[in-house]
DNA sequence: TATATTAGTAACCAATAGGTTACATATCGG
DNA sequence: CCGATATGTAACCTATTGGTTACTAATATA
């Protein structure tokens, strides 16, 4: 549990929603439970603690309220690993504009 | 099963291995599995319908011989949701070196 | 101080994931 | 044709996941 891998985190797509949540800026607990309202708030709340586990997210408690806000470097781990596929795709491109114009 | 999210394919670190090792050139089955001596070539096997399901990998059968090959493609979505948050990332980077100028 | 409000946890459950061994199927080579 | 090789699948097991309801702890407020 203390610290699990991002791309286990961002498998989730509830979880990832939660994030794309989170970048318009920092959400209380509830009321990001609020926002979904098909799964209870406790879901969330474990969602949660999984994206806390990754360091995807981070919290401040002010009074009895707890404010998320996201920390997405954790997700450069992610992108270093998606960008090596990327000279792959763009050959994979290249090849079928190349075959258009010699067509 | 017919076409699971990228998110949970690259999910798994097993299946990530087996990426990077296509990401070289393809493979056959049997070549591919004998990389992972602590798995059983079954479990690799599972590990190859899963990627193959979201489009990852494709086959070309050559005799008796499964050839496995990447298609990166499907990764252009998982790119295109780590990106939205890069320009958040890149501003926390900005704030720490401002403040390491100032200090 | 009594009561709402906010958030997390405990205990439980069904479904899925990842692994195993045993088996089926198809092709190659002698 | 027959044995060896290459691959996938079936059946099974255990651990993990994602969800639920019920409860606890802490803080705000009337």
């Amino acid at each position: 549990m203390p610290g699990s891998s991002p791309f286990h985190a961002i498998a989730d797509p509830t979880r990832r929603r939660i994030l794309d949540a989170l970048l318009a800026g920092p959400l209380r607990a509830g009321e990001l439970a609020q926002r979904f309202p098909r799964i209870s708030r406790p879901a969330v709340s474990k969602h949660l603690r999984v994206l806390r586990s990754s360091h995807l997210v981070f919290t401040e408690q002010r009074g009895r309220e707890v404010w998320y806000r996201i920390d997405p470097a954790p997700l450069a781990e992610v992108e270093k690993w998606v960008q090596q596929y990327r000279a792959f795709w763009e050959e994979k491109l290249q090849a079928l504009k190349k075959a258009a114009e010699e067509s």
